[in-house]
DNA sequence: CTATTCCTTTGACATAAATCAAAAAGCAAA
DNA sequence: TTTGCTTTTTGATTTATGTCAAAGGAATAG
């Protein structure tokens, strides 16, 4: 799903706020397993994910990946936290398939929110449904049996299991590999 | 914390702006186990907690319930993706402790967002917060011992836990009462 | 003050999932 | 193809936490 039509699905913008906001971000083609973000640094840039996949994930003590979420076509791909809040990133941020982004910077962004009344709209729109999809997870993580949280993932990302290492998947659904190689048996 | 505070914390407001806004709230006192929405119901009201404690929660199979979140002071208690995607609540509702709140309908919280440029992006803001304390919850609950997690809920609310039934807490953090019990000791 | 109810702790046992280890299967480069 | 590297599967064992059951404390209503 390309940028223009996911922002006009949200928000009835004009053609000339669709033009100017579209003017903000810059399309770019990305190899994968580019890194976007280390961990600790802070955010500068949003992305939206024309096509590809990215996730976001934290190192564990003893060096071990903790994937915390997936980021498909057609969604916003950002450490949250670190760029909406100027915080450190508590992720990394990388791409798993060679992606078509468009990415805005965070001062563009600002702008943006000052200027159209509808762009603060927006953003209140995507967070609250991201926040949705969190609390779901943490709902599937929280009370229902490795199994049941595999298929609470093939809901959420149905395109994603056979395109994802195993590890990626089962660390976001918080258990092990051979757990998950387990259940899918 | 009462809503004008809160509310000025977080966007500048103008004095006419304030009044207005806080022009559409009701105050009310409301007592303890009082139910504020059921599952099932749509959500038409988001509340303003000045004074008490609230807690959103679910039933699962054999009736057993499961706290969702808490809700303390100076923070907006509400089923949000009910409110505000007007679907059915995933939740119940309760207030824990006699408490004092603003009430506001979603017409007239509809009425302020297209009015007013600045409660977009409080709720953007808002919206933003949550989603990080549910992020945090949410690695909380995914990758570490019991023991852990009860440190975080010291962190996240410290003044719940001498006020709370513990068996609310213990569904909250995803174990029984009993574990909480010992990992207490 | 006493009784009823609710809440918390403790104990014994069961179990889902983690860990450790190694084999098998896939995949990419030469 | 062969070689090497990564990913997935399988097996044996351990462990944290859940379940079931009951007793002890604390709070509330009459």
């Amino acid at each position: 799903m390309n940028l223009s039509d996911f922002l006009l699905s949200q928000v009835p913008f004009s053609p000339e706020e669709l033009e100017e906001i579209l003017s903000c971000f810059e399309k770019k083609e990305i190899p994968k397993n580019t890194m976007l973000i280390q961990q600790g640094e802070i955010s500068r840039t949003l992305y939206f994910i024309e096509n590809g996949m990215g996730r976001s994930y934290y190192l564990k003590k003893q060096g071990k990946e903790i994937t915390q979420w997936f980021f498909g076509s057609g969604k916003f791909m950002a450490s949250a936290d670190s760029f909406f809040q100027k915080t450190p990133s508590l992720y990394y941020l990388e791409l798993l398939e060679d992606s078509i982004v468009y990415t805005i910077s965070r001062e563009k962004m600002d702008m943006l929110f000052s200027k159209y009344h509808k762009m603060d709209q927006l953003g209140r729109l995507v967070s609250i449904e991201m926040l949705t999809k969190v609390v779901n997870k943490l709902n599937a993580i929280q009370f229902q049996t490795a199994k049941e949280r595999y298929e609470y993932m093939l809901e959420e990302f149905p395109d994603i299991y056979h395109r994802i290492p195993l590890g990626h998947i089962a660390s976001y659904l918080g258990m092990t590999q051979e757990t998950l190689s387990r259940i899918r048996r």
